[in-house]
DNA sequence: TCTGGAAGTTACAGACCGGTAACACCCTAG
DNA sequence: CTAGGGTGTTACCGGTCTGTAACTTCCAGA
């Protein structure tokens, strides 16, 4: 019932598949091993052989949202070659519709947020994962032709982040509706402004 | 060592005052009522004899918290008495005061994180309190007579948001750096626009 | 066909969790 | 002095958690 991930590939990918889900839509203390495997269609022990323990299995949870979420930059620049600006705008876009389709806010965000363990080594991976997608963001805006490349790139962010966990608090009809027409209307300021 | 709260009041109070700490520092899964109440100075029944479970703890925990934002305030309002445009930027400092001193988002935002079950009784307090900052803020900028009030509200609570989980993540050195010049910046432009 | 490694099964250890029962204590109001 | 309510103490319940041991089954490749 619960369980989606059954399809015939190797033990290692369903747990971490299954995994990723399940941590996104209960939280990372709110599933428990046993649970994961079940629904993986394997066991514990199985688990425990690819693992080293439940948190290197978060880890690795983490470490693959990154990449899928890196993998849509990829498509950004397919389908807007060459042009940084529309890829910024689908950034925009794609952000919103995040938005919409997901009331869980940011996997690293609320994983940061549940382990509160200053050296649990999911801290430092966050931490990493953050700052390399910051980066990103920052080069896109430059590229973009954009002055103040930082501030913009450091401001959409923290509106996306705010809107993530508004969703997550007061739900999609809250101040999460006004995310886009603040995000483009910074893009308008900023380009507006000196572009060097 | 870790209990700070061993002062001579009444059990509830220092029950309900160690736990917001405790939540607060250790996220809400990350604490055992055992925990709560030897830090406390009191024990497991005294607990259970003020509060009907851990769940009814947490909601009167968010309580408190927003009761104390609430006070919040008023220390505005006594600062600037009938200055609405002053009370604005205080709670611009204040909020960057906040981001400096305190490593952990809102303990609001984090509740949501971690308390996952859609009719959680917290949810609901969550958002009831949520939606109650949000008019108090969209108040402020109508009263210190900006248009587009509740746009900016929005725009500078999901910038706040996105500061304090921001700080949760990367640290204090991440985006959230910006955040005064960011909502300094926005005050400006839309007290710019037209009033009306 | 044989073999070796990956995967599954069962059982368990040890700790912690939220919550309760039964009882002893102490301190204050009458 | 006495009665009673708030509090403290101890022990316990049933459940869940991460992680491991010992063993069996299965299947692909030589």
């Amino acid at each position: 019932m619960t369980d989606g991930v059954v399809e015939r590939s190797r033990p290692r990918d369903r747990i971490l598949e299954t995994a990723r889900d399940m941590f996104h839509k209960h939280g990372i203390k709110g599933v428990g091993v046993d649970a994961i495997t079940e629904a993986a269609g394997t066991n514990k022990m199985t688990l425990y052989r690819h693992f080293e323990s439940k948190d290197d299995l978060i880890v690795e949870c983490l470490r693959a949202n990154a990449a899928k979420a890196g993998a849509m930059w990829e498509t950004f620049e397919a389908e807007h070659p060459g042009d940084k600006l529309a890829q910024l705008h689908a950034w925009v876009s794609k952000a919103a519709a995040m938005l919409n389709t997901d009331g869980r806010g940011c996997d690293m965000a609320n994983a940061a947020a549940e382990l509160t363990e200053p050296d649990h080594p999911a801290r430092r991976v966050i931490k990493e994962l953050k700052e390399a997608q910051r980066e990103r963001l920052v080069g896109l805006c430059r590229d973009a032709g954009i002055g103040q490349a930082e501030l913009l790139a450091d401001t959409l962010s923290l509106l996306f982040e705010g809107a993530r966990v508004s969703v997550q608090t007061v739900g999609t009809e809250g101040p999460s509706t006004q995310f886009v027409r603040m995000a483009e209307g910074l893009i308008v300021s900023f380009r507006g402004a000196a572009a060097g």
